[in-house]
DNA sequence: CGGCCCGTTTCCATTCAATGGTAGGGCGGC
DNA sequence: GCCGCCCTACCATTGAATGGAAACGGGCCG
């Protein structure tokens, strides 16, 4: 009953609010906050008061809090994320023009795929890839490109560790969907996320053949042409790697 | 000599840590974000290290601190940047399909505008504005497009505080450029970010008339059309004003 | 090769900021 | 009008945050 009965710091907690927020909600009621952050009242109440202040959170009229406008500014200009956006970006918009459907860019983080843009035009097929969402490796094209381009190390760590909550895919199963991918050059799924859309996306490499991103399209199940749609990801990607091989571009993670 | 010498919090310190980074730098020594931040060295090495625990920042490897993914993503996902850009991105694609040039988007932080998007073809012309940057109000079309649709007591306000650096544009001068703003419906200004271009913005207009957002492009100085031009951008300026009304949309800054 | 310099990392006694239970206030619903 | 819910404010307690100092590491120069 002290500082902190839970025993975690001042830093575990601003995070912990941080994280509290759930994905695609823009307000919560600071009771909710609490809750979800597993917090006392008291101290989400003095942590809110204190973000806010710095204009990291903005507090609406009823306790209702959201995530700041400065918030998002101070994070997002320095971030690698938009790094690999701005050298992908022109790439994808070509893309994007060519077939007149999503384009989505995507980075392995933990054991998923987050998204870092999206391009969808008003139109094309839906697409489960939400900018700064996830999907798991497994049930994304671009999560399949992504892992099947990465060192033996990770690919047999992940296969290790992998899992399916459905019960329904085995590690078996997405060794050969890996291997399937990495064979082609490209990775595939149709109608898995969808079932009348086809995801495809390859990899965008770097000096050592690993990918650090993933870029991808969904289009209509009928309408497939592999044969215009592979080189022309393909094109784009390689010249995604070209931008991000420039001094000041993005590097994948490198941490300790 | 005890719990903050200095007189600030830890979230106060967490702020002043992410704050130091300066826009542009991927990845700063330690040392040099201790200077930056004006913490002692011991405590900063805490924070970064802590920080780094919750992947918000990535330790590279010579004790050189970036932003880390995670960070963007939990930051970005229910950012109202995020939902302000996802209503305007398929408007911001025709526009910028339609004139071949920079198209973007912004917002009121401060007194200054903070640029949510930008789309930007090869080979269009120099744009200033960069993602997650700001530009000053009175020399950028959009800033002016935002401040001449807000309520006159803001405007009264913003007035009262400018102050050019320069020295060279007085609060009357500007003033009036908003007067012509509002009274146009849309803002221009040639040659004054760049000698070679025009900035022509509109607003984004609310429910109450008032600015949320504003919408602009930078073209070259010698194909200015107008009178294609500014209707166009009015039209994509009320569909994305259509969009944000929508349930979940964007709704601008309502501070305590 | 050795010494030096510079930056990162670890240690630890001091102390005040963080803590959170409790109480007050305001709004809406029954 | 009464009750319940939620935000806000208060305040004694105490252990987490602090930062100077020293150890560590590694790169450069003499």
């Amino acid at each position: 009953m002290a500082n902190s009965a839970s025993g975690d710091s001042v830093v575990d907690r601003v995070v912990r609010v941080i994280e509290a927020f759930p994905e695609g909600a823009d307000a919560l009621q600071l009771s909710e906050l609490a809750e979800r952050s597993g917090l006392p009242l008291s101290t989400t109440h003095r942590l809110v008061r204190q973000l806010a202040g710095h204009g990291l959170l903005e507090l609406g009229v009823g306790g209702n809090v959201r995530l700041g406008l400065r918030f998002w500014e101070l994070v997002s200009r320095n971030s690698p994320a938009l790094a690999l956006r701005q050298a992908a970006m022109p790439f994808m918009e070509d893309i994007q023009q060519v077939l007149k459907q999503n384009v989505n860019l995507g980075v392995l983080e933990g054991w998923e795929v987050l998204f870092v843009e999206r391009l969808s035009r008003r139109g094309s097929v839906a697409n489960r890839a939400r900018v700064a969402g996830r999907m798991p490796v497994h049930i994304s094209s671009a999560g399949l490109a992504l892992m099947a381009h990465q060192p033996q190390t990770v690919q047999a760590e992940y296969l290790t560790q992998f899992h399916d909550p459905a019960g329904k895919v085995t590690a078996g199963v997405v060794r050969q969907m890996l291997a399937e991918t990495r064979r082609q050059g490209f990775a595939e799924l149709a109608g898995v996320v969808d079932p009348d859309t086809w995801g495809i996306a390859v990899p965008v490499l770097d000096g050592g053949k690993r990918a650090v991103a993933a870029l991808g399209v969904v289009v209509p199940l009928a309408e497939v042409r592999l044969q215009a749609l592979v080189p022309a990801l393909q094109t784009a990607a390689r010249g995604i790697a070209r931008q991000l091989a420039e001094p000041g571009g993005f590097r994948s993670t490198e941490s300790v």
